[in-house]
Order: C-alpha cells, then structure tokens, then sequence
DNA sequence: CGCCGGTTTGAAGAATTTCAAAGGGAGTGG
DNA sequence: CCACTCCCTTTGAAATTCTTCAAACCGGCG
C-alpha cells in the first residue's frame, strides 16, 4: 500500500494505482481536482436517471450503486462502488443518464466538475488512459455479472458477488484480517439489495446466505463480512479475478 | 441515411455517423485505416479469452457476439455485433482478453492494428470521442441486459431483445420494410444462441417465441425476422431506446 | 432420398418466487 | 434503562417459472 496519499483524494489515488503507476506529477495533479465533498445519508440518490450532469461523484468513503427501476417497480442493481470509484464518469461523454446512483451506507461523496476532469485528461494522457481502463473494466465486471445472473445457481451468485467485493477491498486495502487470517470487509447492504443486484428475491438471498453460513464459509454480524474459508467460497462461486485486471493479484494464504 | 459512404470502411463510417457527425477530413482519416478483410464462417472464434491481440476486429458483414464459458461448459453471450461494430476495441486498453469473439452467421471480418487506430485517436480527437462514446454505449447495453436477465420474465426478454436488434439494425439503415411497413431484420443464430444471451434454456426459448408468433406479433422464416406488431411488442418486451442513445431516434410509423 | 442440425412438443422435476407471519436487533423516546 | 418501534431477516408452505429429459418433427442440403 502507498503511503504518500493522504486526504480526500486519497481515495482516488489508491484507486487508480491499481490501475497504473502514478508519477509524482500525475499525482499532484489529480490532487489538485477541485473537489466539494458532500456527506450524504444511506439510501439517498445521488444522480437519476435522465439527468444532465456536468459533475462526476467520486465515492470517498461508503458505499454506492447503480441501479434502474424497470416495468412493475422491480430494480436492477448493476454495480457496487467502494471508496475510490467514480462511478458516473461516462456521464463526461453520455449526457443523458440512463440511470441512476445511490449511496446504501452512509457515504461521503465529492463531485468534480466535468471541465476539470477534461483538464486533466487533456494534460495528463497518462491519467486519462488509466480512467478510460478503469471505465473498461467496469464493463467487464458487467459481463460476469450476467455470467452470474444469467447462468449460476443462486448460491454461486451469491458466492461470487461477495468474492468480488473481497478482491476489490483488498485491492484499495480497505479490507482487514483476523488473527486466523481470515478477510473482513464491510458489507452493509440489505439482502433486498443483494438480490437486486443478483436477480433474487428477498427470501431466497436470505436461504442462500444461511447456507453459506452453515457451510462454514462466511460469517455476518453488523453488516460486517468474515470470509472464513476463502478457497472453498471462491469454487462455489466459480470465481476467477481475471476479469477484475487487477495489475498486482493480491494473493490471499 | 448518408451516402458518402462506400467501401470496406462504409460500415464503420455509417455506424459513427449515428453517434455524431463526421466531417470530410474525419471520413477521410477512417477510409484510410489499414484493414485486412477475412471472410469468416458461422460459429468460428475470432478472438479467444486469453488472447493479447494487436489489433482489433471491425465487423463488415454477419452477425457476431461476445461470451464466456463458466463452470461445467454454460455459456453467456454478452452481446451481439453486426456491421459496423468494432466488438473488441477494448484490447486496445485491456491487454488479456477476458472473453471471446465469434461469429454466428458467415461473416466478413476486417482487421484493424492498434497501432492504426491509436494514431487515428490522437490526429482525431472528434473521433477518438466517439468510439469512446461507442464504448460507453456498449456498456449501457450491458446494463440493460442484465435487467433483463435479473428482472424480466422470459417472454419480455426474448421480445427486448429482437427490439434492441430492430433497432440497431435500422440505426444503421440494415432494416428492410415489407408493403404493410413491418421491419424485416436478419435473426441468424439459432434459439440456443437467443437462450445464451439471455440465460434461458433451448426448449423455452422455442416456447417464448411460439408465443410470440402466436400473437401475431413476429413471424421467422429463413433466418428472418418480420415484426407485425411493433407497439406491442415494445411493450411486452418494456423496450425503450434510451439506453442505446442514438443521436437521431428513428421513428417507426 | 436421407441426413443433420435445429426446432418443437410433452411430461416430469428443480429452482426460485410469492405470500404470510414470526423473529431479531439497533436506535429512540419515555 | 427499559420498552417500543421500525426495518430487516428468517421461516414455512404453496405456487410458478423455467429446466431437463426424451422423443418426434422439420427443412434445407448433399
């Protein structure tokens, strides 16, 4: 973990040095973005749908999704984001917005004028390359999605999607470990929202966590995960970090 | 529809001339990218998950589609490509693919190297805006289908997706029109591949399409679609074009 | 004419949803 | 500090959608 990054950009820096190898230069310069920071309640959104922006929201700490209500009032979950994300940065080059973003914990957001991130990708190539792989990436992490809801069980789905989060915690080093080496990492969606973004319902994400649970697989309490055995999680949710293009696979004993 | 177009390039200048308007020099500048043209038959891989290419594929003719095998031999396809698309732009930016690229009907296929289309990107900042845009749409389809894998039933997916092709394929002026004004698009692949892309089995996507004949609202032959009811069927389907952010919507009467 | 891949049909089975109700747990107000 | 409340989770039972299996059918092509 990289140590020379310390306030609200922080975040974002971490972040993208997954990505890439950020230049002292690349580095002043993405912490010279402006930034308003906004702290904003669980369950709030943040963009809708059919917006304009000329903003993009960068999540600081918390966390966020992105979702669409569709026909009768069902919703469909597209993406998680933890501290680090820009989850709205294709609002730069796609007006309108097809849909929305909302935070699901608590959440401290900074919005950064679009002028300014053109600024900085027109000045700093380098930057922009690595915000355009991340924005690629974020595709690729669509398509497994509809790996997992298209065509795994609902326990691997499950499965998989907490596999995910793990790797991508640990990737920002926003996870945690216990003495037994086990990873912790927050987990303070409902289950509703679980299913939202797995096309389940409530009462099935709950069966399908309960039988994680008495595999001996995870653990839960205050919206908090404990992965207690990380290799057999990973098989039954059929998980390959491959498509995360991690640049360093942080590597779990 | 322009006509300024023609040649192995026309595709591709007729597919970006949706997304925004190209001026001479622009036109000039993409006829000019080297392009390797490959006749290619139904059902081979183009590019295979693992691959690191050097240059990207633009289709010129048929039908391709991108999709993954996981687990025990299931597999999603993510999304269709007719002509026009370039599927596999991303390598430029995501070295390892992480998915494959096949065709599904005989197809003509044009090569283009990375080298070409960075310079391309940099002479032409217009266009380099573009095909990111493109790629930002691609994702925005993405996203659409996992709410019709998630939340829709199979009926509605089905009917989402011929509207989605419908219009893509008028987009792009490869629709025909019988007297009575229905559309007439090419459905090459086969109802396993409809399943594929949309998480369902043979034998129900035989039956969901039964049911749609049954309506009155498609007819198939000969690897043929004709819609006879286009209303309906967007609204069986909960179809709406805002996701596929067309510049110029194309009204159907 | 016969083959072959793809489609259709029927029947049985599995996964998941829906409905309904009860059970927890964390914060709030008394 | 307790009790109440609200939201979330859990459980059971019935209903539904979709899958699987198996077999027949169909249409284009050699």
């Amino acid at each position: 973990m990289d140590h020379r990054f310390s306030g609200r950009h922080a975040p974002l820096l971490r972040r993208l040095s997954i990505v890439g190898t950020l230049s002292e230069e690349q580095i002043a310069a993405i912490s010279a973005l402006p930034l308003t920071v906004r702290k904003v309640n669980a369950g709030q959104e943040i963009v809708r749908q059919g917006d304009r922006p000329t903003q993009s929201c960068l999540i600081i700490d918390g966390l966020a999704c992105r979702f669409k209500i569709i026909g009768q009032g069902a919703r469909q979950i597209f993406s998680y984001h933890i501290a680090g994300d820009i989850p709205d940065l294709q609002s730069m080059y796609i007006e309108r917005m097809d849909h929305s973003l909302s935070t699901l914990s608590a959440a401290m957001v900074g919005y950064i004028p679009h002028r300014a991130l053109e600024h900085l990708m027109q000045t700093q190539p380098a930057v922009a390359r690595m915000l355009w792989r991340d924005a690629l990436i974020d595709g690729a992490i669509f398509r497994e999605w509809m790996c997992n809801i298209g065509r795994r069980s609902a326990l691997a789905r499950i499965s998989h999607l907490l596999c995910e989060l793990v790797t991508r915690y640990r990737a920002v080093g926003l996870a945690d470990l216990t003495k037994e080496n086990s990873v912790i990492i927050p987990l303070p969606m409902t289950q509703a929202e679980l299913g939202d973004a797995q096309g389940l319902s409530i009462v099935h994400v709950s069966r399908v966590i309960k039988q994680l649970k008495t595999l001996g697989l995870i653990s839960i309490s205050r919206r908090t995960l404990t992965v207690l055995d990380w290799a057999q999680l990973q098989q039954v949710g059929d998980f390959d970090t491959d498509y995360l293009h991690l640049r360093d696979e942080p590597q779990l004993s």
